[in-house]
DNA sequence: CAATTCACTCAACGGCTGTTGACTCAACGA
DNA sequence: TCGTTGAGTCAACAGCCGTTGAGTGAATTG
């Protein structure tokens, strides 16, 4: 009926999605170690072994499975403080599974340490250009470890006091707290 | 020449403690998937089959090796905010290993998760209590997952910007925060 | 001293894992 | 139409892991 609905580049672009989004779930839900190349294929329906063929190894799959688009934080436009506070509601809010992953792997594997520090480092770096006074780079790592930590708490391990509370009143609540780091 | 100086008794408490001891440090520093009975064994100079004639699995040497104090939070008398802000300094100086392989495991061993969760918690209502007015729980909650990001990101992760810092450092440049949490 | 207990070792099993090479067969190009 | 390409499968290998059971020899007990 239909003109090839299924030509060769257009099933291999799909599997290959197919793989990546099975593969990025399962990271997420389970980090690096524990996850098996098997189980990936399984849910993406799929012989283990073509994993193997299109990604090469189990790092490289992590690799780009987990690769963050990386929006460059507008380098150039220094992002001022304030407009940070206003964003805070949005990293509460349902992160990309790939960030999930990183997260969820950073902790017992060395790549994603090293990624997921490199990418903090960043934004500390980032954000102490901004506030700019005395012992800023301290305060500006310490601003960007409170919202790791309530990210942690609130995504990956579930606290109960967090678990019912909405991005918005989480955000609303931790304003202040970040606004006390940002000044003296 | 000495009078028995290895009883059989002595040598089995002392060979236990060996093992104890290398399976927190392991545990520590690579969590709980990637420790292996066979890498605590050598470490403990120690045949494997013996650590688990031992302790019977690994799941139960992580439990024995990891099991922490549990210092009760001075249950009765209420611990005032005060006094928990005066006590940060402490929880950021070096932790006990077992501490350290509990959140290092966290968030790719479900019982650590579990254990962690249930620990904070239990810290998130104490505190809750201490605070008392409005939305204290949540509040609370975030008080905790403060404290948590900033050891992560200092102990287990470490950004850079807060490696070269002294616990009294961090704990002053934290107080703010943490008391514009515990207030309105 | 003889019998027993027990700390400790040795060698192996069975399962799971990442990875590989040979194979099948439908889509493709000439 | 026919040879080639390439998506996808199948079966297996090799290594590591937790775990086990039989064994050894020194400390203990009577």
């Amino acid at each position: 009926m239909e003109g090839t609905p299924t030509s060769r580049a257009e099933r291999r672009r799909r599997t290959e999605e197919r793989i990546l989004s099975a593969a990025r779930a399962i990271f997420a839900e389970r980090g690096f170690q524990r996850t098996t190349i098997r189980a990936v294929a399984a849910a993406a329906e799929v012989d283990p072994a073509l994993v193997m063929q299109y990604f090469g190894s189990k790092q490289d799959l992590f690799d780009q499975a987990v690769r963050i688009p990386s929006i460059p934080p507008l380098d150039g436009e220094l992002e001022p403080v304030e407009e940070l506070l206003g964003r805070i509601g949005m990293k509460m809010g349902p992160l990309p599974e790939a960030t999930l992953a990183m997260m969820r792997s950073m902790l017992t594997h060395p790549d994603a340490a090293e990624e997921v520090r490199g990418k903090l480092d960043g934004q500390v770096a980032h954000l102490a250009d901004a506030i700019g006074t005395g012992d800023a780079e301290l305060r500006a790592a310490l601003m960007v470890s409170t919202m790791l930590g309530v990210t942690i708490a609130h995504q990956l391990l579930g606290l109960t006091a967090l678990r019912g509370a909405s991005p918005e009143r989480i955000a609303e609540a931790l304003r202040p707290s970040l606004r006390a780091l940002a000044d003296g």
